[in-house]
Formats: C-alpha cells, structure tokens, sequence
DNA sequence: GTTTCGGTTCTTTTT
DNA sequence: GAACCGAAAC
C-alpha cells in the first residue's frame, strides 16, 4: 500500500486522487508533474482500475517510459498494461487494426522526414516547378505539415506565407495533391497523417471510436500545452463517454507552436470540461530561489497567460550570472573554464548542460571541447534513425517487410557502385512497380538488369533474402542486419565514410534494438516514429556518465540539471530572426523557451550574451544584447566580464 | 546517358 | 555536415 498523504504533498495530492471525471492540472516548472502523474496511476491501480483500461498520453517517447518506469517501482510489474506513448504511436497502434476502413492497407509504412522530403522532391520534378523561385521541399512540407496539424486549408496559409512573392498557389495545391497521390500509391502514411487518419477513424466509425472509449475508463495527458487541434479532439473523442480525463500542463512551457500546437487547448479545457477540477502545483522544488525570481520575472512580460507564481523551497544560493562574451570563441572558452572550476568546487560533469536555441549556436563550442577532449554528449541535429548509414541498413530489412516500398528498394540498390537515381528507377519500373522478394523471378530481373560490379553484390545477398521466408509474426531483423553487414556493408562503409568505426558501431547497436522487437514490422515502424537511440537505449550507447551534457532547449524539456549554461542571448540569435519572421506571437513563445531553459537549472544558472557574430568570410556581425536580458530586473542577475584577451 | 566528385553554401525547434 | 550544383569520368 502507498502513502499517498505522505509522499505528496498537499498541491500534489489532491490531483493525483482526484475523484473521476475531468481534472487540469496546471503545473508550474519543477512542481512535481511527473511525480504526481505516476501517483495518479497508482491510485487508479489500487482502486482497481484495470492497467490496460488506462491511457497514459505523452509527448515524448522517453516521458512514457520514465514514467511507466517509475509506476513499476511503485505498484508493480503490472502497469506493463498501460496503454503508454506519443499520440504517433497510439495512433499507430490503432490505426494497425484499422487501416483498411481509413482506406489504408494494414501493413502500410510509415514515411519519415528523408521519405517525405523525397517524395517531395519527385512530385515538384514531375510537376516541373523546378524553378529558382519555386519554394524548396523542406519549406513546402512544413507548410503541409502546419496545414494538417492545425486544421487549416493549405490554401489559406500558402496565401498569407506567399503573400509577397509571385508563388502561384495553384502549383502549391498541385504539389500537396501529388505528394497525397504519391503516398497513397505506397500505401504510406507520413507523420500527420497518423494523426489525421486516427482522428478520422473515430470520426467516421462511430463503432470503431466506441470500441475505444469502451476500453479506456481513464485517460490522462501529460504536457497538454504542447496538444494540437488534432490531437486535443482526438482526447475529447475518446473520453467523450465517461469524461474521465486528467490533463497535466503548464501554459508557461508551450513551445510548439509551429508544430501546430496551440496553447489554446488548456486554456479553453475548462469551458470545454464545465465540471472539470482545476488544480494548481506551485511549490517548486528544482531550483534555488534566485533563479525562480528570474524565471517569474521574465514570464510576465507574456501577460495573456494563467496567471501562476511558483513558491520556492530551497534555500538561497546564488544569483543567475549574466556572462558578457566578445565572441562565440570566447563563449567557448569561457564555458569549459567555468565548467572546470565548477569541477574542482565539486559538481560532476554530467550535472551540468549547455541549452541553446538551434543546434549551430552549439558548433564553436563542440569543435572547442573535442579539440580540449572534453567529453560531451549531444542530442544531435541529425537523430539517431535519420543517419545515413542507419537508413542504409534498414533500407534491407524494409524491402523484405513491404513489396511496394519504393524508396526502401531504390535507397538499397544506390548504395551499389555505378547504379544512381536514373538505373533504380528504371529497375523499380521494370518490376512493374512492386518488388517480392519471395519470387525468384524478381530476384532475378534485378540481377539481369544491373551491371556486373553492383549485380555481383546483389548475387552475394541473395541468400540473405531467405531469412524473408521466415513466418511474418518472427523478427529476424539483428540477423539480417548482421548478415547484410558481413557481406556489404562493412566495405561500403570504410569505403565511403571517413567515422566508419563509429558507423559500425551504431550498427551493431541497430542490431541488438532490432531484437527486442516481436516482428519486423514492429521495429519498422519503431524506427520511423522514433527520433534518437540515445533516448531508447542509452546505457548500450556510449558511457555518459561524465560527460558535458548539449542540447536544444526544446529537447531538454522535462529535465534539469543543477548547473545550466544558455548560449547566444543575442537578438536574432535568441529569439530567432526566423522565428520572429513568422508570426507576430512569435516573441510569446520564445519567451517561453527561455523561461524552460531557465527553469531547467537547479543551483547555478548562467546566461551568455556574446557581442559579435562571425559570419562566414570572415565578416563580423555586432549583434544586440538579447531582450531576454534587458527584460531582467538588474538587482536579479550578477553580471560577469567574461572578456579576457 | 549516368554516375561520381569536388566545390560552395547554409544551418530553428520535432513526432 | 549535408545538400546542392556543375563538370569530369565512366
């Protein structure tokens, strides 16, 4: 039995065993959230609620399993059950048993970014908007993407978003119309349209949609802030019968805006819950009081907000440092100075993190530490899954898993000497468009249509395939990968990439993911909803046991360390010139990733304002001290020269 | 006709 | 780095 009186305190208890029905929970930074979701699902438990009548929704795939994990030590190896993950995966998850009634089939694949970019690519190619002027791929997806995650026609922000140039909307819909015909053909689905199809299965299958609110007697959601149309109807739907909904959030750490998430969502939950209980976690107990003090005071310059004050716990430490810096070098330098002295004072490397605002601000410092050989560890820009040679690998197993998946088939065959774009589409063709690897005939007709240099190697993989003849409910996938490493790639690689041992080794890694799952299928579609191994395996990764931790301030939501650096608090560096380019909310929500980047610090806190940007030919940029800075009473931050020459 | 290679340019945030 | 482009090599 858990004493829930005692382990909560007052704030947290009453949420976590709040009577059914609709409940906010706002709250604050470093209050407790997690702690109190987890006590909410063992206080369901315990009044025997069965563990797979629960959703538990979450943002991320590591705030699932942290807090499946943490349920386990408290109640049991029960919570397994739960149904846990992102609102990508639950849909995922349903859409498998349904797809055909959304006019999917069951075994669709599910496109990630490179996939989508290139599907892009190819519908602008065959529409001939390859012009100068016409917008890029990457630019195009996002607005697709932004369309779809906020409900909104395409044709209403292409307008606004081309407003000034001489873009003809009608080539964009055409692009948006092609890339959807495109996908269909392949029997895929990108990311959106996960979320797009889950809702439209409840909406058009009232028995499919009851089925489901059947199942689940509660749902809750953690980081409801970050919630988008989609996803926050598709809340409402499920619980639509019992109305028991918990919902964890902080307005405050809205960050996703341009994902299409809307802070709205938690705002407007009470006028849509009439009933719903509203309560507030205020008493923080991450951080020292001096930092709270900064992190309210910048909070309040974004006024059309729930109005929340977090109460400190701990004692008074020392006041947030405000760094001046001449240069990125010198933020560089002075970083790992400040981090050494931090050392000798008694703090370990890995209770420290740098946060910045977009993954180049990091770059100075990451060629500074790796010439100093200071380890660090980074949340890279380039995840885990998206690596080259990490699609190289799966581009195998996805060919044997799915017939019709084109991009898999022809990203296999480029990898061989002499085939390009030209000789795969031609072959992907020839095979009338659909590759089983189970007919000898298609094996053959490959092998036939390629040169003798890439034809030899495809002949040396040929008895590979047969691990495709294993039955589809058995994962073969840590031996394929295996076996297509010993008789290709490993040459490929020390061939073509400079960090190959590194690459071999991601591989390896690969592999031993891969045999965790029950079918290849399972680990495919895993591997297109998952963004870094780091965050899914990181004790087999590398040992980050005393290493700097890097990251963007966007992945370092949710974690704390009690020594942060920020980075570049410079206008146009953070805020970002792009960001503030986009929509006049913009300044509202970088604030609010500044106030998470603060609220991530426990004892020490320090702000780096760095004077000049060097630009590339060896020009250089004065730039404004970040308003971020300015904003800050004076009395509230210590302020440092870190100029030394 | 294709592939490959070398030089150049740019870098927001993520499922 | 990696994505794009143009030119050389096959």
């Amino acid at each position: 039995m858990i004493d829930f009186e005692r382990e909560l305190n007052t704030e947290q208890l009453a949420a976590a065993t709040a009577p059914d029905g609709a409940s906010l929970v706002l709250a604050a930074a470093g209050t407790g959230k997690t702690r109190t979701l987890v006590y909410r699902v063992a206080w369901l438990v315990e009044r025997e609620v069965p563990t797979d009548r629960i959703l538990l929704l979450t943002f991320t795939n590591k705030a699932a399993r942290e807090m499946l994990d943490r349920a386990r030590t408290q109640v049991g190896a029960q919570v397994g059950g739960i149904w846990g993950g992102t609102f990508h995966h639950m849909a995922n998850r349903i859409l498998r048993r349904h797809a055909r009634s959304v006019g999917f089939p069951n075994d669709y694949t599910i496109l990630d970014r490179d996939d989508s970019l290139s599907l892009i690519k190819g519908c602008l190619k065959a529409l001939g908007l390859t012009q100068r002027e016409f917008p890029k791929p990457g630019l195009l997806m996002g607005l697709f993407s932004r369309a779809a995650n906020t409900k909104r026609p395409l044709a209403e922000l292409a307008q606004s978003h081309f407003a000034e140039t001489s873009v003809d909307l009608g080539d964009v819909l055409a692009v948006q119309e092609s890339y959807a015909r495109r996908k269909d053909a392949l029997g895929a689905m990108d990311f959106d349209d996960l979320l797009v199809n889950g809702l439209r299965l409840f909406d058009e299958q009232p028995r499919v949609l009851q089925q489901y609110q059947d199942r689940f007697l509660h749902v809750l959601v953690d980081e409801y802030q970050d919630t988008n149309a989609i996803q926050s109807q598709w809340v409402d739907g499920v619980c639509g019968r019992h109305g028991n909904i918990l919902v964890v959030g902080d307005d405050f750490q809205s960050i996703y805006s341009w994902r299409g998430a809307d802070y709205r969502n938690i705002m407007s939950f009470p006028e849509r819950y009439p009933q719903a209980r509203v309560f507030k976690l205020e008493t923080n107990y991450r951080s020292v009081p001096e930092i709270l003090e900064v992190a309210n005071a910048c909070i309040a310059h974004n006024p059309e907000q729930f109005q929340k004050t977090m109460r400190a716990t701990r004692e008074p430490y020392r006041k947030p440092v405000v760094v001046r810096l001449r240069d990125g070098a010198q933020q560089a330098r002075y970083l790992l100075e400040e981090v050494r002295r931090l050392q000798r004072e008694g703090y370990r490397m890995n209770e420290m993190a740098v946060l910045y605002r977009a993954h180049f601000h990091a770059m100075e410092l990451q060629s500074h530490l790796a010439r100093e050989r200071v380890p660090y560890l980074i949340t890279s820009g380039v995840r885990f899954f998206e690596q080259a040679h990490v699609k190289d690998v799966c581009s195998l197993l996805r060919i044997l898993h799915a017939p019709h998946d084109e991009l898999g088939f022809r990203r296999l065959l480029e990898l061989f000497p002499g085939v390009g774009q030209a000789t795969s589409s031609k072959v992907w063709r020839k095979l009338g468009a659909g590759f089983d690897v189970r007919q000898s005939g298609h094996v053959k007709l490959v092998a036939d249509a390629l040169r003798p240099a890439a034809r030899e190697i495809w002949e040396r993989l040929e008895p590979t395939f047969s691990y495709a003849l294993t039955p589809a409910e058995t994962n073969e996938g840590a031996s394929l990968i295996e076996a297509f490493v010993r008789d290709f790639y490993r040459q490929y690689a020390i061939d073509t990439f400079e960090n190959y041992p590194a690459r071999l080794e991601d591989i390896s890694e690969l592999a031993a993911f891969a045999g965790r799952f029950a079918t290849l299928q399972g680990f495919l579609s895993e591997v297109a909803l998952l963004t870094n191994l780091d965050a899914e395996v990181e004790n087999l990764a590398h040992d980050s046991d005393e290493a700097l931790r890097l990251s963007t301030i966007h992945q370092a939501k949710g974690l704390e360390w009690k020594v942060v650096f920020v980075l570049w608090l410079a206008e146009g560096m953070f805020p970002s010139g792009r960001a503030m380019e986009e929509s006049p909310a913009a300044a509202s929500e970088e604030r609010r990733l500044f106030y998470v980047a603060v609220t991530r610090a426990q004892d020490a806190l320090y702000l780096c304002v760095p004077e000049v940007r060097r630009l590339r030919e060896r020009g250089s940029m004065p730039c404004l001290t970040s308003r971020f800075i300015d904003e800050l009473p004076r009395e509230l931050v210590e302020r440092e020269q870190g100029l030394f020459v």
